[in-house]
DNA sequence: TGCAATTTCTTTATACTTCAAGCAATTGGC
DNA sequence: GCCAATTGCTTGAAGTATAAAGAAATTGCA
């Protein structure tokens, strides 16, 4: 701790600790969540947390997506969602047609198995969350969604500004 | 949007929109810095997250850990710490030594390679941080420990309640 | 039209990750 | 002192992840 001359704490010009342990608790409370719904999904559907997640994705549209798009929503890589579901059309849970417009783009949409399987573990899956998040207060939860907004918006504009 | 007889805005009774909305934005949050992190730490760097984050912890102390201890710090299994232990010794980061008094016991410890290599890496991850969370001031980041201090106390409510 | 750039997707190599099973060492009753 | 339970770690199988290279199709523009 360094003092000034009139005996107040003050800032040394770049220590950036604030900043690193926000971070490191971001990250903390996301892994712990994360194991946590990825250990009920397991146990309670035999599905792993990617494999939901991707079928969220597709739960939200009625008519499929394309593989890039599944990957740049999901943010992950490419091949990463070419595994995904090729494992998940392999169970009956999606369905793969090419676009006859543009032989490249595969549309990737749920079965009714799929999508069937998918709004039951959805459910319980939400019911976990609350839970999860159940000491928080509406008002906690608002201003908690406000400074990730910000803090989402900050880490974009610091992503843009390295690969300009 | 459900309207009660006073025609004013009401919850369902089970309505746990805010919490999913919540978890959502917090992973999004997560992963973009997280991505964001990983791509620079292998661009100047070459060296993985995981890696990196093993030898954070191992930097902290300074005579070893065990690798039970790493991986309950880390949150990862211990099958996954043996592997990424042995490839940081392999390149000649790690250090390992089994214990006297129980022979099942290996103290793992950074080489003075390792920890040169770490203190440099860390100067620099230390301002990507704090340029990615620029745009947030001291009372937003005050805020943010204080409301993601709470979350994490919720969430480990909450396992704790399903385990027992 | 021609053809270079781009886009979409797959493949490959390598690494990370979990879970579950298993081995060896130690501990805690009795 | 014995032995069942526990602890620390490793292994193996399956799955998830990236980056990089490449194949196929489309687009854009001279």
């Amino acid at each position: 701790m360094i003092l000034d001359s009139e005996t107040k704490a003050v800032e040394l010009p770049d220590d950036h600790g604030t900043e690193l342990r926000l971070w490191l608790r971001l990250l903390t409370c996301t892994t712990l969540i994360e194991g946590e719904v990825r250990s009920r999904l397991r146990e309670k559907f035999d599905v792993t947390l990617p494999r939901f997640d991707l079928m969220a994705q597709l739960d939200k549209v009625s008519d499929g997506m394309t593989l890039s798009d599944l990957s740049k929503r999901m943010m992950v890589s490419n091949g990463n969602v070419t595994g995904l579901v090729e494992r998940l059309v392999e169970s009956g849970h999606l369905d793969r047609r090419t676009s006859e417009t543009d032989r490249r783009v595969q549309f990737i949409r749920l079965t009714k198995l799929g999508r069937a399987e998918f709004r039951k573990m959805a459910a319980e899956h939400e019911k976990w969350i609350a839970d999860i998040f159940g000491d928080l207060s509406p008002k906690d939860i608002r201003e908690l969604m406000r400074l990730l907004a910000k803090a989402k918006g900050s880490a974009q504009r610091s992503a843009k500004a390295r690969n300009a």
